[in-house]
DNA sequence: GAAATAATATAGCTAAGGCTATTTTTCAAT
DNA sequence: ATTGAAAAATAGCCTTAGCTATATTATTTC
């Protein structure tokens, strides 16, 4: 009668991975964690290579989003070392913010474009890109790029 | 100099799509608040089916929570309509509960089986269709079927 | 039917991510 | 150089989702 009779009960009647689906949820939880900081940096790193500054009032704006909010958010990205600031100046990318930047932004591309590609419009690619991207595992990512490249030359065959 | 130059100024400069994005954003927002509402309504109509019964603990233990959580999110559940409860009695989906546990299911179902059709392993597979669900849209779960049942056709005619 | 056990409820804490309103600082323009 | 506008900082609020500790209610067992 412990608390772990509940898993046996669940195995004997069908629901045979439950330990498994914990950590299914943890996992989640841990990226749900992780997707604004991760959503941030990436724009930072937009704004940044775009226009040269990443102003709060432009990070706000962009997410749709108020100001204030964006201050103590980029007051996270410090303490994790991913921004530096300058009271009334600008943001920076840290090292370690660069290099998460470029990640978030190669795993959006490949999700993006392979929603394109099984031919979700560009829009909805977009959109739903911008939710998923954070869920997708370095073996998804694979996936996806294997078939990219599949669709790819397969096109090229299909062309010569 | 109003808040509008900063989408001006990026359209100019290269970021086509600023209030897109601020869409994307959004609705990923959106989406993140409803994630857990729907893991909740589709682990109990699991256990339902499976089980018979939907106890805290169950739910607890399978989310990896503490009791306490589940029991507050249980009030969430009753206030907007999706399950009814009886004081240290059971868990029970209303009409509305049922169809959203039915279409999470579905959806569930067809993101775990798509990225398994791609080459993605079981259990990354389920990990990442447990994050990646909420953030599929209509229309990509139509291209995601469309493409299992181009890969099952064409698997049988490979047989054939 | 009383006691022990298990499940649920409740109280009260924390942290995160929103918000508005206000103050401070910087920058630009006269 | 001063002033006015824009940006950033700060204060203080709310809600959500987590936690622990404890009280209450059912259930089971003797």
């Amino acid at each position: 009668m412990t608390q772990h009779d509940n898993v046996g009960h669940d195995v004997e009647t069908g629901l045979i991975d439950a330990d498994a689906q914990v950590e299914s949820f943890r996992q989640t939880r841990n990226n749900r964690r992780t997707e604004l900081v991760e959503d941030y940096v990436e724009l930072i790193a937009d704004l940044l290579v775009d226009g040269g500054e990443a102003r709060q009032v432009d990070i706000a704006q962009r997410l749709g989003v108020a100001q204030p909010t964006v201050a103590k958010m980029l007051k996270r990205l410090i303490s994790e070392g991913y921004i530096q600031q300058r009271r009334y100046r600008g943001i920076f990318l840290t090292d370690a913010g660069r290099r998460l930047a470029d990640l978030c932004r190669e795993r959006h591309q490949i999700v993006e474009s392979f929603l394109c590609s099984i031919g979700v419009s560009p829009e909805t690619a977009r959109i739903d890109a911008e939710g998923m991207e954070h869920h997708a595992s370095p073996e998804t990512l694979e996936a996806f790029k294997r078939f990219l490249a599949r669709t790819a030359s397969s096109r090229i065959a299909a062309q010569g």
